[in-house]
DNA sequence: TGTACATCAGTGAACGCGCGTTCACTGATGTAC
DNA sequence: TGTACATCAGTGAACGCGCGTTCACTGATGTAC
């Protein structure tokens, strides 16, 4: 592959990406649509990906990449907090409202994507998961939990905060109030899951 | 509005719902699918929708009202249960699994479907949710409490329950021990989590 | 460093197809007397 | 109960459009000597 492929190839994944407005799922993405946004005629994105299948396998694989990595440093940083479970949340909202199509490629096709694609998110999304379980056991924050638990809690937080990403990608700009509102109502459900969590004795 | 009208509407519904197969969403449906489906001529679809989105619209109504109607009766029937978290997520679980149709829609179209459709969710959710902080609520299951915080709980179950309907739909027909093993993965991520709100004291 | 050549990326015409929507129509259904 | 008529539901031809995909091509890029 040369430099030049390689640049088009990201000019095809970045377009893409820029053309996921909310409301628009990748199925009502055309090829000719994405070919026009990155300046090439459509014929030409058969050089680079074999449908357009393949092409959301790869945005989903360099979304993934991208979230589990920026998610990863936002918690061992985050570590000495006083605030944590706050501070992680209003972090990761200020983030999601920073790279809104990242998210909405993970949030729109998880449950209404291609089989295919589903099935990619909902491993990159068990990564997700397993990292937060590794970080959390090496800051023994859950000391009480079995890590079979403990992969069970994050699920369920990863699940949460992926909710709540969707919703924040639907917050209307303005409304400072409702972005309140809503932000401390997240914090609060994580507040009383993690509260269920450190509480909780294995085999009740 | 006619006899004759009144079932073909029905019709044209059914067959929408019935093409709701996985990884389809309702963008990717087309109204000449509908109307071949529904035993129409595609120009007679305009006497009953004057587009698919109204469709859509409609369909969210019906699924939403069906929905909350059976899971207010069965947290009621259930009430006197010793294992009531367990048994009620099982009794959703092969309620879900009975008519895979309807959470298709609520699921796929929630995060995915056009800022209409999804609003439309959004709004049904919220009957959903608001109806079973009633209940909890009458039964004073978390009498701890205040109305404000269990809103927020609910928010919190019914998000995770709708996030098991949307993999309990994607789970492949035969395997049992799947079944068995992420069910009661769920059953302990509610009870960890109804833990948490019942050991919950406000203004902490 | 210069050149010849192979490979690779992008082009543009063409195709057949299913789409949403219009229109004037026909036949079925319901109602007023 | 029977009939005349208005309204309503369904028809079928037609339209222009954007779609994915094929193909033979041209020009750009990289490499071997």
């Amino acid at each position: 592959m040369t430099e030049r492929g390689r640049r088009t190839r990201r000019a095809i994944m970045d377009a893409a990406l820029e053309l996921f407005a909310p409301g628009r799922s990748f199925k009502s993405i055309s090829l000719r649509e994405v070919a026009g946004a990155a300046g090439i005629v459509p014929t030409a994105f058969y050089r680079h990906f074999r449908s357009m299948d393949q092409l959301a396998l790869a945005l989903v694989d360099d979304c993934g990449r991208t979230l589990r990595i920026q998610l990863r440093r936002m918690r061992l940083q985050n570590h000495g907090s006083k605030h944590l479970i706050r501070d992680s949340f209003l972090l990761f909202r200020d983030y999601v409202e920073a790279h809104p199509k990242y998210f909405a490629v993970v949030s729109g096709e998880r449950h209404g994507g291609s089989p295919l694609v589903r099935e990619a998110i909902r491993t990159e999304i068990e990564r997700f998961i397993e990292e937060m379980a590794e970080d959390i056991s090496a800051l023994s924050l859950l000391p009480n939990l079995s890590w079979h638990t403990l992969l069970n809690v994050c699920d369920l937080v990863v699940n949460t905060i992926l909710s709540a990403a969707s919703e924040i990608l639907d917050w209307p700009k303005g409304s400072e109030r409702l972005r309140k509102k809503r932000s401390e109502a997240y914090v609060q459900q994580l507040h009383i899951l993690f509260f269920g969590a450190a509480s909780w004795r294995e085999r009740r």
